[in-house]
DNA sequence: GAGCCGATATTCT
DNA sequence: GAATATCGGCTCC
């Protein structure tokens, strides 16, 4: 999982498609098995790290297996893992993953019972990622752990969503998994 | 389903 | 002042 992460985030995105994302923030369990991320780094205009180190992304520049925390559109949390070598600006936006435990509490934090994690600010919310989470070490022994998992039977990469710079460069990965989300609400 | 719109922190012009 | 790595509620098919 290391070795993964310290390599360039356009390597290491793909990789994390089907790992686990565990949360036991407030003394509650919820995981998910990641399916869908973007890569960004600093030698990428559409990254938040291409200007340079600011407070608010100076956990881009760290060390890799953290946790980038931002907030979007002033209302939403957007969860990055942080990836290559100390320095140098990247990390591994968490799009979308599928539920596989906790989904009760997914369900009360978001409010409903469907979309609870297919999108960036989805996911945070029922995992209940907040601003405060930003830097915590996701591989150690904090309330947020990412875990080795089965990778996804086919990867499709395409352009990434939601950004008007470097649309042309498919850093954007989804998995196709053999086995449906366990505990998918049927919409 | 698609399309419009409002909410609003941080950064940049 | 404008743009953004978004979402949910609304309308109108």
């Amino acid at each position: 999982m290391t070795e993964l992460l310290e390599a360039d985030a356009v390597e290491a995105a793909p990789g994390l498609l089907g790992c686990l994302l565990i949360s036991r923030v407030g003394g509650e369990t919820t995981a998910i098995r990641i399916s869908e991320v973007e890569a960004y780094r600093q030698d990428d205009p559409a990254s938040h790290s291409h200007r340079g180190i600011t407070p608010r992304n100076r956990t881009m520049f760290g060390p890799a297996g953290r946790l980038y925390v931002y907030r979007s559109y002033g209302i939403h949390w957007c969860a990055n893992v942080v990836t290559g070598p100390e320095g140098f600006g990247s990390a591994v936006l968490l799009r979308a993953g599928d539920p596989v435990e906790g989904v009760d509490v997914m369900i009360r934090r978001r409010g409903r019972a469907d979309h609870l994690t297919d999108g960036p600010g989805k996911l945070c919310q029922a995992m209940g990622i907040e601003g405060h989470h930003d830097g915590v070490d996701l591989l150690g022994d904090g309330p947020l752990i990412l875990t080795p998992g089965e990778p996804p039977k086919t990867i499709r990469s395409t352009p990434r969503i939601g950004i008007s710079k470097a649309t042309d460069v498919p850093w954007r990965f989804v998995g196709e998994f053999d086995r449906p989300g366990a505990n998918l609400p049927r919409p």
